[in-house]
DNA sequence: GTTTATGCAAACAGTTTGCATGTAC
DNA sequence: GTACATGCAAACTGTTTGCATAAAC
């Protein structure tokens, strides 16, 4: 059978004699309903809402980093944001387009294939990935066409 | 005829009216001598060997992130790293361990050639990627084998 | 000679830490 | 009841800024 994501985290939490508090479960809601990786401000911002301390947000992302539940990724402007890693999360890739900016999911079981080809024979065991691809999108592409 | 990457820079800087001082060709070199991205803290310590002043490796980044000389990648403890983009270094790779945390490049060759081939027929255009891998390198693999 | 770059030190922001209190188990 | 989690505030670290001086052009 299958277990939610919130009866996953608390098995995790449990498995290390962590606690399930509803402190952390704040933290862990306001990174999956982000549609986006977040910033440690923002997602400080976001659960100041229920109360959440800060110091409390820094403790408990140091913590689900160490259990793997959460990721950091490089955003835009060279600053770190914090994302669910799968299975909390879906694995996927992004497309940013250079015109309009928008950006878009890939689908990553094409990529991923070439990805982990590519490294056959080298020796080296890939674990997990991250790829941003930045170019036209269909749109932008047939607008300067 | 083909410009020294210095004398690029050179020409990069003066072309915004910016000068090309001993300062920012040593923050320049640090990072072109450097096998792997810089974290500030690191790109701070070498370049103070040459009597750099933290307040201008911190400004000279900001000109040399807008000129798009260099770019941040997201090191191993989420820390914000700084390396040369193309064509001021060669175009690469990482493969992070996740083990002992050493990055290494990775050539870029076969994974670009597997990523693009991997967009056909999608109406999207690349022009550009960055691709992360995360794993164990050869020695942490056969450490736990 | 003019304009930009640099060094210094102060100001600032983000992050971490110690300790008393509250809460999950 | 015990051990862990949290809130608060102070301490700390990394980053930015203003201004006087030095250097590039």
């Amino acid at each position: 059978m299958e277990l939610s994501p919130e009866e996953q985290l608390k098995t995790l939490l449990r498995a290390r004699g962590l606690r399930f508090t509803p402190d952390r479960l704040r933290v862990f809601r306001a990174l999956a309903d982000a549609p986006q990786p977040l910033s440690v401000p923002a997602l400080i911002n976001i659960v100041a809402t229920d109360g959440v301390n800060q110091a409390t947000v820094y403790r408990t992302l140091e913590q689900f980093l160490a259990m793997a539940v959460v990721q950091t990724v490089l955003l835009h402007d060279g600053v770190v944001g914090y994302e669910l890693v799968p299975p909390f999360s879906s694995h996927h890739h992004h497309f940013i387009c250079l015109d309009c900016g928008t950006i878009q999911a890939l689908p990553a079981d094409s990529v991923d294939t070439a990805l982990f080809k590519s490294l056959e024979g080298s020796g080296l065991k890939a674990m997990g990935h991250k790829i941003d691809i930045y170019g036209q999108c269909e749109r932008c592409h047939s607008d300067t066409d």
